[in-house]
DNA sequence: ACCTGAACACCGTTCAAGT
DNA sequence: ACCTGAACACCGTTCAAGT
């Protein structure tokens, strides 16, 4: 006997092509469905139909979801445009740079608020983010912090660009805002700016 | 025909007394399990098992678990151990004011983490959060900020404060790392402290 | 009014099977 | 090797029923 389709609705195709998946893929799926829809949306069925597959073929390239979680943090912190990292020999006004690299980060952030849900409440860690936490300390540095400073000043920026930009999630706020916070933090680590480029009150 | 119970395992009784369940109960349990449990595990099933009682006894209570979280957070407000509050006539130094209020709150997120998770990306509303805020801008007003500045410093110590308590969950850090950042953010919104009570470095 | 248990539409993930 | 679909042990919540 013959089961033929009901005519009415033309299905998913039955099996998708081989490697019609890889990592970059499931990885550029993750950020879009992230974009576009709450953390609670952010399902493994989500992620699979919006990649046209079945729900278990995600489960070749990742172990899980955590695994997921995990790469999505590392593929924004790689799309984070940072400004342009100075030669040794031509360093810019520290302070500038690092008030730059929270900027980054927290435009980062709070382009991608739903993923930043997902992310806050995990531990950092990996090359990327030792490579940046190496950089603002070095900055921090030049700005005349010692080793054991910078690192607290660091981690003190760290979690007020996070809290800002949950909180920017949370109840939207005009973007004057972070930099009000920033500076004045900035202000207390190293100091008050030099008068001759503070023209704003 | 008789129907015995397995001798091995005496369940649970079969229907609770009347009136057993209210709101009060029903909140110690929901913030109990989260403090004894991470945020996954906080389940309407695991909060009806730890009250004694069927699931959905829980909903006679409570429209959902949303209206749960949302009380949760009201009463962690209610029990932060604000310093007392000063007659207006005797004010105590505002910045010294602000410092324990934030500390304080500091203290509570800190205290209770996976409620932090749950809590974190919710707008904040409500009366006791109104009133917190209008005793932290007053402090700000009178330590010389117009009522402007002393909104965006409201918030900045906010976004600071979540961001340093959710950071400690995630990879907790030494007792003195908050007031580090604390110490810097005041400095840098209100000025540096008077050098007569700064004998730290 | 308050509590119970079955049922529904979801989850993430395991497993056996197809190609 | 890569993908599929059924199945398992969970969720929050609706519903009809008990007292």
């Amino acid at each position: 006997m013959v089961i033929s389709h009901s005519p009415g609705r033309p299905r998913r195709r039955v099996r998708a092509p081989r490697n019609t998946l890889n990592r970059e893929r499931v990885l550029t799926a993750a950020v879009d469905l992230l974009d576009h829809a709450g953390p609670d949306e952010f399902t493994m069925r989500a992620l699979a139909k919006r990649l046209g597959v079945a729900t278990m073929a995600v489960y070749s390239h990742f172990s899980g979801k955590d695994e997921i979680i995990d790469a999505v943090r590392v593929r924004l912190l790689a799309e984070a445009e940072l400004p342009s990292d100075q030669a040794p020999d031509a360093p810019a006004d520290p302070r500038e740079e690092i008030r730059e690299l929270c900027r980054a980060v927290h435009r980062l952030l709070a382009g991608h608020p739903s993923a930043l849900r997902l992310l806050a409440d995990r531990p950092v860690r990996g090359d990327e983010s030792r490579q940046f936490a190496e950089r603002v300390k070095g900055a921090l540095g030049r700005a005349g912090l010692d080793r054991d400073r910078a690192g607290r000043a660091f981690i003190a920026l760290m979690q007020f660009t996070v809290g800002a930009a949950l909180s920017r999630g949370a109840s939207p706020s005009d973007p004057a805002q972070f930099d009000y916070g920033l500076d004045a933090l900035l202000a207390g680590l190293l100091g008050p700016p030099p008068a001759d480029e503070g023209a704003r009150a």
